[in-house]
DNA sequence: TTGACATATTAGAATATTCTAATGATACTT
DNA sequence: AAGTATCATTAGAATATTCTAATATGTCAA
């Protein structure tokens, strides 16, 4: 009667290791708002482009994010949306006067 | 626009890395259900007293548990209990199948 | 007050994560 | 084709986290 089962307790943290990192966690929070290419994603989390690359890939790996090329820019998107509801509950813990409903509109 | 501003994206990325470790995480998924005492929560995760208590030590001192002495032993519980909605946040993710309602009850 | 029990603390070794610097790969432009 | 721009990959140093083993603290019971 776990709200999480044992077996995929590694799993669930696992996950949120994947975003439990000051750069990640504002890659996430960005990709909120939609697809947004590296370089941009680089102006807006003040990364190097070799340590946000980094970053990127491990998030695509854990199903986190996905991508698309277009041209000569790589575009990262929210691939699970169900990580929007994790950003939600963060949100309602450290910024709760930023109310916002649990599908990610504003109030 | 953000959901989460600038400012707040290093604390909250803290604490997710103070539950984004096997043991703590399991440790919070027991506490929904409600207060119990170390010894217990030593068998629940089935860790060693002192790594345990290095673990509960962590999370309280993030405002995740609180604790409280009864006799000999000490009983933690969710502090915050916005730290629900992330549990639930994750269930949503990890395990689907199990619905529950945001405020935690099983459906 | 002595011993047993429950928990906390500390030090340091083991392990994992993160960052930097260098290089590679691919797609555009001219 | 040569140069430039965007992104990925790699190696390894720097840093942080985790665990173990030993010890400390406080509480209860006899």
């Amino acid at each position: 009667m776990q709200m999480i089962p044992e077996q995929k307790i590694r799993t669930a943290s696992e996950g949120l290791r994947a975003i439990a990192h000051e750069v990640r966690l504002s890659v996430l929070c960005h990709l909120m708002q939609g697809p947004m290419c590296v370089q941009d994603l680089m102006e807006a989390t003040g990364t190097s482009q070799s340590n946000l690359s980094q970053h990127l890939s491990k998030m695509r790996l854990m199903g986190i994010l996905e991508n698309e090329k277009r041209g000569q820019q790589v575009y990262y998107s929210i691939a699970n949306p169900a990580f929007r509801g994790l950003v939600s509950a963060l949100q309602a813990i450290y910024c709760p006067e930023i109310c916002s409903t649990s599908n990610g509109e504003l109030k």
